[in-house]
DNA sequence: ATCTAATCGAGACGGTACGTCGAGTCTTCCC
DNA sequence: GGGAAGACTCGACGTACCGTCTCGATTAGAT
């Protein structure tokens, strides 16, 4: 029984988490600020979210809950193509500093680890793991799907996270073709027949 | 003239931050535990590094300063292949922590993004590419190095900093085999000739 | 029109204020902790009383509203005594814990301070006086009323207040003895002819 | 060894507690308003002291540690109403406020209440202890010292903290009065010889 | 026999202050 | 002049109560 929860006060603290994550970086992602921009206290914020991690996790899924759908173009290539193309957007946009702090924090918070997990990483796995399989028969027998998986994303998060290099589509796109081919040049005698 | 910079400090302090470290996770490292461990005080700490970031990433440097030099069999992929399994069981090691930390640290500070990629990521790839180059020709054409550099190296911190699926030797061996030959099997008609 | 007061919550409302202030202490007296023993909700003692410190003022009154009749033994110094006996019980008993604590929320709160002159002290004096007044007669000329109250029931709170002797029935009728005859050993000369 | 004690905070740390004592009354008197008045930190405050009221505490002893030495006219009724005269006035100006404010925590917190009767309450009993027995045959006989403080500082205390009257020097000499002669108009059979 | 409005328990809300912790700086004394 | 010890300011943490509010469920007196 009792009051309901004010879901418009949720609303409030989830877009204020982003809103400072994006304006302030990932350090100043304080409860602190997050309630004041909010115009919620801070008990409230503690009531409902673990920790301030939480706050941000469940932002940003909300926030990018409906994107990035595994296309369907009948196309293996093309439907890889365009899935990993605007995650390349995504992870550029504003967003991708969020993904950065949320990574950040599961590194020594495992809670926030499992999190990220379950409801970023392996649904958006799952996904692009039933779009890929549809065309199981053009793939070289013995392509484990994990493998391709982490094949295909990975680099995106490297470049993210490491910064090495910049994050561009025609990266990924050099990438793509990389994994597509092999890296290796088939001498004439181990060439299919 | 003044007492010069006391070396066993210095190594009392590096040592620490690594064990505290790896014993306690990220957020056990304060500056205050490394001191008491070193039985160092904090000014001693801050006088030599701008923060504890910067210890820890000379501390890590140091620790694998010698590690993981690329190697020469004469063959492609053996030498890529004794390199992978080389940094897997690094990163599988209580270093694979230390790596980790800094990772996420790099995500909200630039002076230690920087660092890392200086001291750490920079150095290796250079050392990676100067080793796949002397098989240039054995390479598909149209191959970029920095692009084929982080297919080899992401997968691997991509499983260590998402934890999705563990990083196993069977996994790089996998990541390898699938870039070697590419993912798409080839029809009849698309073959080279 | 609409529902009347529960008188049950009421009484609970009270009843717990002193429950919780003779178990727990003064700082124990939370709103919440009022609510919870009595199965009530904030709300409620909010709706009738402005603040905790008026419930526990209410539920003292209640407590103890029949309690100390100033008697008519047709002695003065038996009248007194047994007031004051009387009074020394009741502040050793469990009840003068919630003195204390009243007292003390009076020191910074006027409104409290108000109500407990109004409901407690003043009338207990006024008591007092008529009781003491049918013998002035036997009073030494000069003595103001008021300075007697306070000289007979000041070392009362006092010892409560302080804590630095106990208060005991020995206790109070020294203090009537020394107050009776005075502290002044008087010397020959000085003697009422 | 290390730095030692910031004096100069300390006394701003004091200071700031009186002022804002006196300024805000005490449910004003907050670790933080102390804190920032004081231009010092939290941190420091709790360094040093258990809570806000041993900060006060303090405070005032520094305040009034040599206010009210007893007086030697060598008479003692001059010597009691000098020290009264002294007492009334000490606590009818602003200090009053920090008085009642200790009294009041001292309620509910037994450390404040052994602290304030260690550090004032005792030591002021035992210099007017030390300074009337110096008069003892002039007091009648079987007068108790202690029921004599008592009954000689309760009642200032009373009205500080009751406030059904107010706090004079008119009052204090009445009582003193009072005290000193007895409340009882002596009838003819029962005086001294 | 309904309506209707005030009351109830429950508990979420915006606030304020708490007492703690760590960062990075500064001070004192020792070597 | 470097170093250990440790006090300092600052800012954020997560908690506890305050007094207010919104629910849905009673419970009268008025219709």
């Amino acid at each position: 029984m009792g009051r309901t929860r004010d879901e418009e006060a949720k609303a409030r603290i989830l877009d204020a988490s982003l809103e400072v994550l994006e304006e302030l970086g990932y350090p100043g992602v304080t409860t602190e600020a997050i309630a004041e921009r909010a115009s919620a206290s801070k008990a409230t914020i503690y009531r409902w979210w673990p920790n301030k991690e939480a706050v941000m996790l469940e932002a940003l899924r909300e926030a990018v809950a409906q994107e990035l759908p595994f296309p369907d173009t009948g196309t293996l290539k093309d439907d890889i193509r365009i899935q990993v193309h605007n995650f390349v957007k995504l992870l550029n946009s504003t967003r991708g500093r969020a993904f950065k702090g949320i990574i950040a924090a599961a590194q020594s918070d495992s809670t926030v680890a499992e999190a990220f997990l379950s409801i970023w990483v392996l649904p958006r796995r799952a996904s692009a793991r039933r779009g890929i399989e549809r065309y199981k028969k053009e793939l070289r027998p013995g392509v484990d799907l994990e493998v391709l998986l982490d094949a295909l994303y990975a680099p995106l998060y490297y470049r993210l996270l490491i910064g090495h290099q910049p994050l561009t589509i025609e990266f990924a796109d050099q990438m793509m073709e990389l994994l597509w081919k092999g890296l290796h040049a088939p001498s004439p005698t181990d060439q299919p027949r």
